[in-house]
DNA sequence: CCTGGCGTTGACATCGGCGTCAAGGTCTAG
DNA sequence: CTAGACCTTGACGCCGATGTCAACGCCAGG
């Protein structure tokens, strides 16, 4: 199949598509007049990278789901490369809620400080980057 | 006092105190030479600005408590537009939190089906962009 | 033949908060 | 006088994924 048909099958655009091969991720045979063309294998990788990023992983971090599909797996995280990734996310979450917790707590503080009494000085906090 | 000064005391660069003038945040009389004048109500603006920043906010949404503090508040939060995007940002954190742990559940599901069976399709999820 | 819908590559624009370099002016100590 | 530490404005670079425009090639239908 022909790119803007891949697309419409993954729901993307094909500007993506061309900038997922530009990263090495989606290779592309080409038919006789230079078009590209794509497979089965092909459209099951443009739909790994897709949900991956959907979830809020980096183009990045597809790869090693890219290269077991690749290598002939059919599913893409049933290598360990792949499940690593799995657990480095699930690690950068926690700790992103975790800040995100920090965050909350100090706004809902602030939040009842000013209730209270709307006119004090109130402490600052450093740190962070 | 001068630019290299106030971002010493602030624990910022001049480069980010340039920046937040050019954005309207930090007013700036010049003395003579054409050097850039703080004085200690400035500095109290940088400061809000940064622990505001550090704390996640955008830039834009400080502008409210710098308001607040140049009409004559002790605090940047004193004022009813400042605490307005206290709440905002806070459900904010509640939605990203709670994507956060959609995804983190969805994580915790493939690394189980990936444990269990090495050799199977599995299930996709669209939606989300 | 011509139009229009597909494809191709290449390159610039976006968003935010800066870093960093350039080319100059200013002031102070030695 | 000069070095050098400060200041000025202006402008380009970065990051990631993608939109969008340009200028062109390919191909099928009327």
């Amino acid at each position: 199949m022909r790119i803007g048909e891949l697309a419409d099958k993954v729901g993307t655009s094909t500007r993506s598509l061309r900038y997922y091969e530009s990263q090495g991720l989606l290779g592309a045979r080409r038919s006789a007049n230079g078009y590209r063309d794509y497979d089965e294998l092909d459209l099951r990788v443009a739909r790994e990278i897709r949900s991956l990023l959907d979830i809020g992983f980096a183009l990045e971090e597809t790869r090693p789901f890219v290269a077991c599909l690749r290598a002939g797996n059919s599913a893409g995280d049933a290598c360990p490369d792949a499940v690593a990734v799995y657990r480095r996310k699930i690690e950068e979450i926690d700790d992103c809620v975790e800040r995100l917790h920090a965050v909350r707590s100090h706004l809902e503080g602030q939040l009842e400080r000013a209730k209270e009494h709307k006119e004090k000085t109130c402490p600052r906090l450093r740190r962070n980057t």
